[in-house]
DNA sequence: GCTATTATTGCAATCAGTTCGCAATAAGGA
DNA sequence: TCCTTATTGCGAACTGATTGCAATAATAGC
């Protein structure tokens, strides 16, 4: 299986755009973190490791992340988006705690099915989903 | 069952707030509206309608109708949230055309059990969940 | 390897959506 | 009806994200 980094540069040499170092650090960074990020957090982690890269260049590669299927919108929290690597992982769904914003992933198998009889009756190509569950974890349901 | 207007006024006083007839044009905007909506456009509606009322009263707002449950945030896009109401429907998920924006909804039970399924084992107290499959619809996909 | 072309970067300015401070207003209890 | 104080509207401020532009550096051609 190829890398990611391997996989990012196909993308760009196939786009026609130029392989930068900083585009690959975001890539490293990216797969790097085993959580779910925004730019933010890319940004701080950047920063700390003596990398010069500015805020703006990681907001442009992003969306040749989501394109060249590295990653994935996550979810919508804190007045912004949050991402995740997908390349290499599993498909999976997200369950969240609406107190302390605890998240557990999680596999089912069954969406794939809800995903292709969708797409059938109302004749959609369907390409994927984001299925978010929530509630209230163990720790924070005692207190309701 | 009782009427929208009527479940907002009952929340309202049993978190002592106060009954206002800008707030409650809000509430009757939301339900007039038989699709997605955002702040801006409510804000449009409203005006449109002559009522006098500011933004920033709308965006004070959605946090009660979101908490009241007569509405729920339906999905980000074009850098803000979209809402739709809820009281009185039937929950339902949403399939949309990455290529032409357009939303349709469909109701799947399967996702039901899902959930019950999810809590049981992460022992979390489930509260709801939001699928969006997305592809391309009818239309989009013979450009493909 | 050198040069020319032009995509990319970093910075600061800008933009859009949302929040906030504050004075004026008005809801609801006494 | 009066009093207290939550709510409103306005504009300023804030935040995340985008953009214009000059400097830089990646590729292609020689």
């Amino acid at each position: 299986m190829k890398s990611e980094i391997e996989v990012f540069r196909e993308f760009i040499l196939n786009k026609g755009l130029r392989k930068t170092p900083e585009r690959e650090q975001v890539v490293r960074a990216v797969f790097a973190i085993h959580d779910h990020f925004d730019v933010d957090e890319l940004y701080v982690i950047l920063r700390g490791q003596n990398e010069k890269i500015s805020k703006a260049t990681i907001y442009r590669t992003i969306p040749l992340l989501l394109e060249s299927g590295l990653i994935q919108e996550a979810y919508f929290e804190d007045g912004h988006l949050h991402y995740e690597h997908i390349y290499g992982h599993e498909h999976h769904c997200h369950l969240r705690c609406l107190d302390c914003g605890k998240v557990v992933e999680f596999t089912e198998e069954i969406v794939k099915d809800v995903e292709k009889k969708v797409g059938e009756i109302y004749d959609f190509l369907v390409t994927g989903h984001k299925l978010e569950v929530y509630g209230h974890c163990g720790k924070c349901k005692v207190h309701k």
